[in-house]
DNA sequence: GTCCAGGGAATCA
DNA sequence: TGATTCCATGGA
């Protein structure tokens, strides 16, 4: 549990951790999480100078970093993404912390963490549909228990290129090519040449760059192609910048 | 009642 | 490969 507070130029953090007590362990997983290592100004110079779409979209989101999340954490809460509003998945994978995640108490009040895969792969397919996953279920459950039993190792994955890394985790159940991009740019493997297409992003980049009468028409392969050329390997970014920009503003 | 949500898998051409 | 259809669920 981590509280973030904002105070004129300063940032406060404070948290439960079980490594609290090791002031410089606490510090170090801020930094990871919050990708405080990586100096964006210069990846905001950098595509600022594509164009003027992303330049808008840069000043409009300037503060957006991307996360440094726990993989099996990502993959799990993306595979549920699937076909879903974002309102309803916050809802499942908040009953799912609290079925099969650890209670901790920060301030008197309780919280659930993440389960980890040995502790989720004790849901059943029954469990999970129970928890409002849908048809999602089956394909929770069948990844969970892929990396359990061994089948399926994430680890292997930090050390494979971007493609590699992709083709693995197509293999598993959920997970097709939207959901691979976000599990390959919001977790901790970190891969900034992907460039995840949901419908806010196919939307934006009709609008801005392609001008098809029926956006339903573009179609994927398409807008990737515009996207490695235009925006190349800093894509993931310049993705979620857009991406933030059209969705709000 | 109808539509839609940060898609994927199965099926068929 | 590429296009269709089905898939649970809940809010608008």
């Amino acid at each position: 549990m981590l509280n973030v507070e904002k105070n004129g130029d300063e940032i406060l953090f404070d948290g439960f951790d079980k490594e609290a007590k090791d002031i410089n362990a606490f510090k170090s997983k801020i930094i990871k999480y919050f990708d405080l290592d990586r100096d964006y100004s210069k990846i905001k110079e950098s595509l600022a100078s594509i164009d003027n779409n992303l330049k808008n979209s840069i000043e409009y989101g300037e503060g957006i970093r991307i996360l440094n999340q726990d993989l099996f954490e990502t993959i799990i809460s993306f595979i549920i993404s699937a076909n879903n509003n974002i309102p309803r998945i916050k809802g499942i994978i908040e009953r799912i912390c609290k079925n099969y995640g650890n209670e901790i108490e920060y301030k008197g009040k309780k919280y659930y963490t993440f389960p980890t895969p040995a502790e989720l792969s004790k849901a059943s397919v029954y469990d999970l549909r129970k928890l409002g996953l849908g048809f999602r279920d089956v394909r929770v459950y069948n990844t969970t228990k892929k990396i359990v039993n061994g089948e399926f190792d994430l680890n292997k994955l930090y050390e494979l290129n971007t493609e590699e890394a992709a083709n693995e985790l197509l293999k598993l159940d959920g997970i097709g090519p939207k959901v691979c991009d976000c599990i390959l740019l919001f977790s901790d493997l970190k891969r900034f040449d992907v460039f995840p297409i949901d419908v806010w992003v196919r939307r934006v980049m009709n609008d801005l760059y392609i001008h098809n009468e029926d956006e339903k028409k573009v179609n994927k392969k398409e807008i990737k192609k515009l996207a490695d050329e235009k925006f190349g390997a800093l894509e993931g970014i310049a993705q979620q910048y857009l991406f933030y920009w059209k969705r709000e503003a």
